[in-house]
DNA sequence: CTGAACATGTAACACGTTACATGATTGA
DNA sequence: TCAATCATGTAACGTGTTACATGTTCAG
C-alpha cells in the first residue's frame, strides 16, 4: 500500500495534476517505486474520497490539480516514521542463482558476469545523475535526495563486487574440474 | 512470472509435493521467494496441466508427489540463464528516504538508526547460518548456496555502512541547525 | 482417543500491468 | 491544420495475500 504514500509525499512538496505527479514517478521514482497511469488515476480518486488530498482547481483540457490536507501529512508522517518498512525480498536475481547448478559451469559463469556488468553500468549511470545535479535546491530536501542516491552508488558497487567473486569462484571449480578431466 | 520457475527449480533436485515445498518455500527460500500454499497448489496444478511437471505417485492423505518433466527442465534452464532477470526495484525503505524532509532531523535520523540496527541484526542471523552449515553437500549445489548467502552479507553489511554514515549527515546538519539557533 | 502434523483445495480481495478509449490544447 | 503533448478514465487480466474449508494419519 506504498503508492499511497508515494503520491502523499510528491504531494507534500506543492500541489500537483496526476499528470505532473506521473512524470515525476517516470523520471525521478522510477527506481524506487514504479507506478503506472492507470494506477495513479485510481488512486488519487480514493486519496480524494477519503479526504487525504483534495481537489484545488481544475485546469483547461480537464486538468485537475491536488493538494494534500492536513489529514493526509499527518498520513505520510505517521507512515514515514511509525510503520515498520516491510522488506519486499523477492529477488529474481538471487532466485537464479540457487538452481544454478542445473546448467554447466561456463553458462553459469556467464551468468555472474553479465550480472558484474549491469551493476558497473549502473552504477555509472547514477555517477552521471550525481555529476548533474550537484549542489541544488534547499538543505534538507537536497541531503536526503543526496542520501537516496548514495544508496543507489554504494548497492551498485556492492553488488559489482560480489557477482565478481562468485564468477571468480565458480571459474575455479571449472579449472579444478578441467584438471581432474585431463588426469584420468 | 517466477513462482513457476522457483517450483520448478527446486523440484530438479528431485520429486516432492507441494506439502514439501511449501515447506522449503518458507525455510531456504523465504529471504528470497516467499510463497503462500494458496499459491503453490496453484501453480502446481497449472504446471501439471501444460506438462512442465508430471503427478509420479499418490501417497496416504491425499499426498500427491511431483517430478518435473523434461520440458520442465528444459524451460527451467532456459529461464536461468536466458531470460533478462528483471530487477523488481520497489524499494519501501528508500521510498521514504525521498520524503524524510516531511519529519523532524531527530525523527529522521531515528528511522535511519533502526534502519543501520536491521542490517546488523539481519547480516548477524546469516552469520549464524554460515556457522550452521559449514562444509556440507556436494561442490556445486554447496557453492552456490555459498554464493547467495555471501550475497546476504554483503548487501546487510554495506546497508548498515550507509544507514550510518546518512544518520551521521543527518546528525551533522541537526548540529549546525542548533548553533544556528544559539547564535540568534 | 485425541491433538499435532500432514495434505490439499477454493473464494474474496488487493494490487499491478497492459491495453483500450477519449478528448482538448498548443505550437510549428 | 495537424502532430505532439496534455490529460483523464476504464476494462481485462495476472499475481499475491488472507481466510475459509475439509479430511487423513500418526504418535503418545
Amino acid at each position: 500500500m506504498s503508492l499511497r504514500h508515494a503520491a502523499l509525499g510528491l504531494l507534500s512538496a506543492g500541489p500537483a495534476s496526476g499528470y505532473d505527479l506521473l512524470k515525476t514517478f517516470e523520471i525521478s521514482l522510477a527506481e524506487v517505486w514504479p507506478a503506472t497511469q492507470s494506477q495513479l488515476y485510481g488512486e488519487l480518486g480514493r486519496l480524494a474520497k477519503e479526504g487525504l488530498v483534495r481537489v484545488v482547481s481544475e485546469g483547461p483540457r480537464g486538468r485537475k490539480e491536488y493538494e494534500i490536507t492536513e489529514e493526509g501529512l499527518a498520513e505520510l508522517r505517521h507512515w514515514l516514521v511509525e510503520v515498520a518498512p516491510n522488506l519486499s525480498r523477492r529477488n529474481d536475481m538471487l532466485l537464479r542463482v540457487f538452481f544454478l547448478d542445473q546448467v554447466d559451469a561456463d553458462a553459469a559463469r556467464g551468468y555472474l558476469e553479465r550480472l558484474a556488468q549491469q551493476a558497473v553500468h549502473e552504477h555509472d549511470q547514477l555517477r552521471g545523475v550525481r555529476e548533474s545535479v550537484i549542489s541544488q535546491g534547499d538543505d534538507a530536501l537536497r541531503m536526503y535526495g543526496d542520501i537516496a542516491l548514495e544508496w543507489g552508488l554504494r548497492l551498485t558497487a556492492a553488488q559489482r563486487d560480489w557477482a565478481e567473486w562468485a564468477a571468480a569462484r565458480v571459474a575455479a571449480l571449472e579449472q579444478q574440474k578441467a584438471g581432474h578431466a585431463a588426469a584420468e
